[in-house]
DNA sequence: GGGCTTGTATCTGGATCCAATCTGTGGAAA
DNA sequence: TTTCCACAGATTGGATCCAGATACAAGCCC
């Protein structure tokens, strides 16, 4: 009907991971902010396609933590407040320590070059949209040699659910105290570049446990 | 097309609820195995539905981690090797003490009786299926008090994952070591009881890492 | 005879249409 | 004026039908 924009892209082949692909983009990038609905007949003939796919989709990014569904009452971006966001930072306290911890030992050299790449560019500055992306790939890459899809997806979990309010602590305070982070993450490079899994434990614990208090000493983010 | 047998029943109100209901139970008693496949119209026809609504169960289920899902290859139950299911076990030590902590301010004293009282159903002297039922019913009691969805749903989906696996360990060895189990819940119950995290938390995280010990030294219970 | 190809049956993914539920607005009665 | 109810538009849930992908088996070529 509308112009077929991406005509040459033939996607993944399957049209409700295209759909879930642009939505979670799009909640991710605060496009669609928590608290909002998701109408399926808007976002289907936005992408050209039927309702069908879209609910697949929906369902998708429910199990990613992205949407809540309510029967009979459709999707919208959970809105959570100031006690639930503690309780995923305890959670991601608890859960990413053992992500890296089974992920070190298949880290390769490149793997940690890699990384090293990722916060060079976190330190060159960038704006808020860029850190956040740029700090999530820094993470995802410690724990990518972690085999399991489970914690890998639980850690995902985390990650969406609170990446909204992130965001929001960050418009707020500006980049300020960005070298805390800087400092965190290189010395949790430098423990994964020793091997010392204990360090690297300790190091990701106190980097997301202090971002946690930040967090929740700023109620404004919840209150909007 | 068949007999509505179940005419009746006006069930929760939403099919894929009700679909979802069913394969749940089905899967979680060992009615279908890890490695089987669950065809759709199969499902659909069984049960007087379209398809619709069993892949919206489909979808549901695996959120759960009770199915995994292919494109275009269709939903079957996960089989997990030793090691994922020792991640797994892994995870349910870290999390659910995290679980334990947050519900413990908010159990009431009816809470704890009631605890008890499924207790004193295991101790009565159960088959296997009625122990992995009341196991499971004596832990998420307490962690009922816990009011984040996100924690409640990671707990449900590591004993979904790993429930096959827990079963096949007892069909083995039989309820041997029945009073170990015994032993560690009711020191955990005591610890709640006397309000005391520390003990509770201490309590819980060795009677999940003595079961990840004891399944994982049971290989055979992996290759079938 | 073995390996590759091809054809067909089976199954999943998606589109369209219909039914059931929710939401919001307007009006009537207290 | 406020509250409750009823009705209509909007939105989701489900059924049926069609298209595309996968899997398996028979047949062909080397």
């Amino acid at each position: 009907m509308d112009v077929m924009s991406s005509v040459v892209d033939p996607g993944t082949g399957a049209a409700s991971e295209r759909i879930a692909a642009d939505l979670r983009a799009r909640i991710l990038v605060g496009e669609i902010a928590p608290g909002e609905r998701i109408r399926q007949e808007e976002v289907a003939e936005r992408l050209g396609a039927s309702r069908i796919p879209v609910r697949e989709a929906l369902r998708m990014l429910s199990a990613e933590g992205l949407v809540e569904l309510e029967t009979n009452k459709g999707a919208r971006v959970p809105r959570l407040d100031e006690r639930e966001v503690e309780v995923l930072y305890r959670m991601r306290e608890r859960i990413e320590p053992l992500a890296l911890i089974q992920s070190m030992p298949h880290l390769s050299e490149s793997d940690l070059q890699r990384i090293e790449g990722i916060q060079e560019q976190i330190e060159q500055g960038v704006d808020v949209t860029a850190f956040l992306t740029l700090d999530r790939e820094f993470h995802m890459a410690t724990y990518a040699g972690c085999a399991t899809d489970q914690l890998l997806a639980s850690v995902t979990r985390l990650w969406n659910s609170t990446q909204h309010y992130r965001r929001a602590f960050m418009m707020i305070n500006g980049p300020g105290r960005q070298w805390i982070v800087n400092a965190e993450h290189r010395l949790l490079l430098d423990a994964l570049t020793r091997n010392d899994a204990e360090d690297a434990e300790r190091y990701l614990v106190g980097h997301i446990r202090r971002t946690r208090m930040e967090l929740t000493k700023h109620p404004e983010i919840f209150t909007p």
